[in-house]
DNA sequence: CTTGACAGCTAATTTAAATTAGCCTATAAT
DNA sequence: ATTATAGGCTAATTTAAATTAGCTGTCAAG
């Protein structure tokens, strides 16, 4: 990695821990090993390493189309996997996955910057709400709503269903951004939530 | 309200909409009607303002309990209540509980502050999880777990049906938070799933 | 009626972070 | 081999916000 890399890096950690306002360009400095007047033969000022990382989550997330997705982009095609799989391999599917997103480095530094810079910036809490709301509850939607065509999984509702099935996993992973310390509480939590889920919604009747 | 309260009255609101660290004494002064330094005869600094604000709002969270409870702090009768209590007429309820803690003018700028803040301090964290997570899982789950015993719901896990009740009114109102125009969208989100929350769990079964 | 303290003001002062100036060295391309 | 450039440094400089100093008017208590 090069210095105007291991830059953003640095930046984004410290700023996702303090907040854009809270780190000085000293400390980006330090952490990268260089000192402060140095970091400006890379960036123009402050402000541009900020929109930079924020260029930069912008290109990543477009790779990944929604959170929490399977095999990444092709619901179709994930739908037939679970279709096929036991309740039990589906809850180590669901856990691993949170795992993944909970200590993913990008995504986890992101999600925390966002979450505290998100008032700053009217276009940030867009793009946190399209990352954490609307492309899971979109996409998870569409796995659902297959399995529903299916009739593995019975609803009126795929929309109130889909909520159902995603905002524990997301309130969860707020919880353990918070208190990391709680993950294995949460953990456990959660895998009561996908076999309660299974249970309602129909797949073991 | 005196000037002292003003302050305290006027920095909350600035600290909500861009943090503490981007208020500057003097746009709290301005609010207020007074100059920077004036503040100095009702606060020893900027951090005790910030301070007062906290201490605040652990007596204001220590007289309400948990978040979304019901008549205040008694689940007890909250749970006789809903006993008797028409599926649309409990919808009602929940919408307007739902509509308070979006919009009571406390509430809402505490939360957005502590949503910013949290991770400057670990302290402030274990603020938002009692009253965002912790004291709403518990009071809700008294509640629910007294309609379970009266068979008017019915779970195997109280905790998980908890967790399925609040975890969508809780993520919805962040979403209402940081876009406030789709407060429409998720009132009818919010309706469907009450109405399919009671469906699951058996009320009108 | 007068005094003292409360709450405001303007004008410094302090502090500290961001940025710029200008110099140095290594290295890669001509 | 020469030179241009990239990327580092130290030492200013700029900027701006927080805080302090110290003055003033008002009003309530004695």
């Amino acid at each position: 990695m090069n210095t105007k890399q291991r830059i953003m890096d640095e930046a984004l950690t410290l700023f996702s821990e303090k907040g854009y306002a809270n780190v000085f360009v000293g400390d980006i400095a330090e952490r990268v090993g260089i000192k402060a007047p140095s970091l400006y033969k890379h960036y123009k000022n402050k402000q541009a390493i900020f929109d930079a990382i924020i260029e930069e989550m912008n290109r990543r997330f477009e790779e990944k189309a929604g959170m929490l997705h399977i095999a990444g982009n092709d619901a179709r095609k994930d739908a037939v996997i679970y279709q096929d799989m036991s309740e039990e391999s589906m809850i180590q599917l669901g856990i691993s996955l949170f795992k993944y997103y909970l200590h993913d480095d990008y995504t986890k530094r992101f999600r925390k910057m966002l979450t505290i810079e998100q008032f700053h910036d009217k276009e940030l809490a867009s793009v946190y709400m399209k990352q954490y709301y609307d492309d899971p509850l979109s996409y998870q939607g569409m796995l659902l709503g297959m399995l529903v065509a299916q009739g593995i999984l019975q609803t009126e509702n795929v929309q109130v269903m889909t909520l159902h099935f995603y905002a524990p996993i997301y309130m969860l992973l707020t919880v353990c951004d918070r208190e990391p310390e709680r993950e294995e509480e949460a953990i456990q939590i959660l895998t009561a939530h996908f076999r309660q889920f299974d249970r309602i919604y129909g797949r073991t009747k």
